[in-house]
DNA sequence: CCAATCCTTGCGGACCGTGCAATATTTCTC
DNA sequence: GAGAAATATTGCACGGTCCGCAAGGATTGG
């Protein structure tokens, strides 16, 4: 990697880091670009050059853009062939993204901090979510075969995103949580769904 | 009610409907609020008096705000006793107002045909989902008497919302659907992912 | 009809975000 | 290593959103 892409990745995270600093400092209405870039020694129309928005700055890469071989895997019946187990292994690598772990964990829970202080930033961040589900549902019904008429997959893959969600809420990454872990707590709330809105032998 | 109320109403009106026309023309972009305002004859500063932000104009009232005496319903145990049917009935009361049918067929079909055009809407509709969602967590979780640090009510208010969501995408509203519908719809959705959910008689 | 209340409006201003052209830095080529 | 090509940074100007404030209008109630 040349110096000129080392230089972009530093000034990408100085950007980073002093946007979320200042935030949790005195929120995010009390932040401007301006302030963000001077911290980061550059221009503000710089800033722009990088992100789009303030937020996009603040909310980092989460969720993580979907491995493609983990996805074409998935597409072709694998890993292991059960539908359950092979979306949370597609569902996790949604989460965790190719970074060490202790940076990973670290700005899991910067982002906690963040959204806890300043809700808005949520909207981002389901905006993202929503994104992922819709390559989700592609993926699902690639691999079931099912027709363009068919929404099944969407709503397989809402509710996936949902139980991810819900898992990625629970993680508290202070702790160590080793990706088994996650696989089961995933595991387990999709069951629980499963029995909550399962037909119980009804009688029709 | 007297006749300044009826005028804010119908001010607020005219600025969603110029809204929503404008933009469903033009694109969301090159619509400012100044010609908004205009369209409706106020100034451009009384826009923000009724809307904090353009796109609030335009996305409405939905999903409505739940009745408090369907929660309060669920809440106690009823109207049926059995979980996912009074599910059913709290979610319906989201999607459908206390506006009469037409009128709400109308809305529909209009931010629906917003929404396909500027597809930047749907985060603030997502938002607005998000909201309900915890909402509806709060009353599954009184219900079923969970304490704080259960969250398993926040997942079934996250599959909730996903299905619903869902629905809301499969729905027709140019032609006639009726509230029995719906439910059956919804039914079937959480049926479909209990199904692909639940242990299929695990040997543990 | 007067006073209280609420709404509208204009004005000034902070901030966000973008196109453009000039300048600086890195990389490539020889 | 020098010059050329590629790419990044920056300043500038501008349109747009959104807000606080204070003045003026309309509606309401007595």
């Amino acid at each position: 990697m040349g110096l000129r892409e080392r230089k972009k990745q530093a000034t990408r995270r100085a950007l980073q880091e002093a946007g979320i600093r200042l935030t949790l400092e005195r929120g995010l209405e009390n932040v401007t670009v301006e302030e963000i870039a001077l911290e980061a020694d550059v221009s503000t129309r710089t800033f722009f050059n990088y992100f789009a928005t303030k937020e996009e700055a603040l909310l980092g890469d989460v969720p993580a853009t979907p491995d493609e071989q983990v996805r074409q895997a998935f597409v072709d019946g694998g890993p292991t062939g059960d539908f359950v187990e092979d979306l949370i292994t597609v569902l996790i690598t949604f989460l965790v993204s190719t970074e060490d772990l202790a940076t990973q964990r670290a700005d899991m829970l910067l982002r906690k901090k963040l959204t806890e202080r300043e809700p808005q930033l949520v909207r981002g961040l389901l905006a993202r979510f929503h994104n992922v589900e819709v390559e989700l549902a592609g993926a699902i019904a690639e691999r079931t075969g099912a027709g363009p008429d068919d929404d099944r997959p969407q709503l397989l893959a809402a509710a996936g995103m949902a139980v991810m969600r819900h898992t990625m809420k629970r993680l508290h990454y202070s702790e160590s949580e080793e990706p088994a872990d996650v696989r089961a707590k995933i595991r387990e709330a999709l069951r629980h769904l499963g029995e909550a809105f399962a037909p119980p032998a009804r009688e029709d």
